[in-house]
DNA sequence: ATCAATGCAAAGCATTTGCAGGGCA
DNA sequence: TGCCCTGCAAATGCTTTGCATTGAT
């Protein structure tokens, strides 16, 4: 039987402060402060424990590396071309849903993400 | 003084002709098929450079590779959890664009994800 | 005692890079 | 000749996996 074991409240815990979407690398480097040790394997692990409890969102913005989110209610995301940074903003809702619909297809999510250029990065 | 080589042609020719968002490999899989020789770098290097001239867009639907798109006006994708298949709709409009305009950020693109269940995987 | 969770290292992919050879202007 | 493009292989970075050990019930 699965469990939320210490290492998967912390990874939790942990995300439910921050709000940077972090990588998993960043999730590693952060847990790795507070325990005497933990490896990759655990935080990859772990990370895909909660996801499949529906306690965080994947997200996928670039190719990159995966990132995780901790804000289930439905929000949209800020994403700047420059720093990288990933801001909440609130849900965005689309005009017309209907070209949808008539395609045949169940909906389970709907993304939104927009982007552009922060205000802390020179714009353009 | 960067040019449109044969390589690159052939691929570009290629991603116009299909529709299914394909990966580098599935690129690089088709080439092969057309030419002698070729290399996974030169398949990067023709995207790239395809992309850094806006004749494609690099679409990043999941964490696994990336996925290169030819329709370059504006439109949105169904995308089926179960096949993972990527359908082109027309563009989603916002229904408020406000909450954005008031963060001080500047837009260059708006993207919109419908994710589901297509007609063709049985669905739930 | 049992069964899952963990740490570690190795393996697996996608992508990038270094470099030598080849092609075109 | 010069310079970019290409192929090949190695390297890199993210993520997954195999396996022995540890930990909790």
């Amino acid at each position: 039987m699965k469990t939320l074991t210490k290492h998967r409240e912390l990874i939790y815990n942990d995300l439910q402060i921050r709000r940077d979407h972090p990588t998993a690398k960043m999730v590693f480097d952060t847990a790795k402060n507070n325990v005497s040790k933990i490896s990759f394997a655990t935080v990859y692990n772990s990370l895909e424990y909660l996801v499949n409890q529906g306690m965080l969102k994947k997200v996928n913005i670039n190719s990159d590396s995966a990132r995780y989110d901790a804000v289930l209610e439905p929000h949209s995301h800020l994403i700047c071309q420059t720093c990288g940074s990933i801001k909440d903003i609130p849900a965005m809702q689309l005009a017309d849903m209907s070209p949808i619909q008539s395609e045949d297809f169940q909906i389970s999510d709907v993304i939104v993400n927009i982007i552009g250029y922060c205000k802390n990065c020179d714009n353009k």
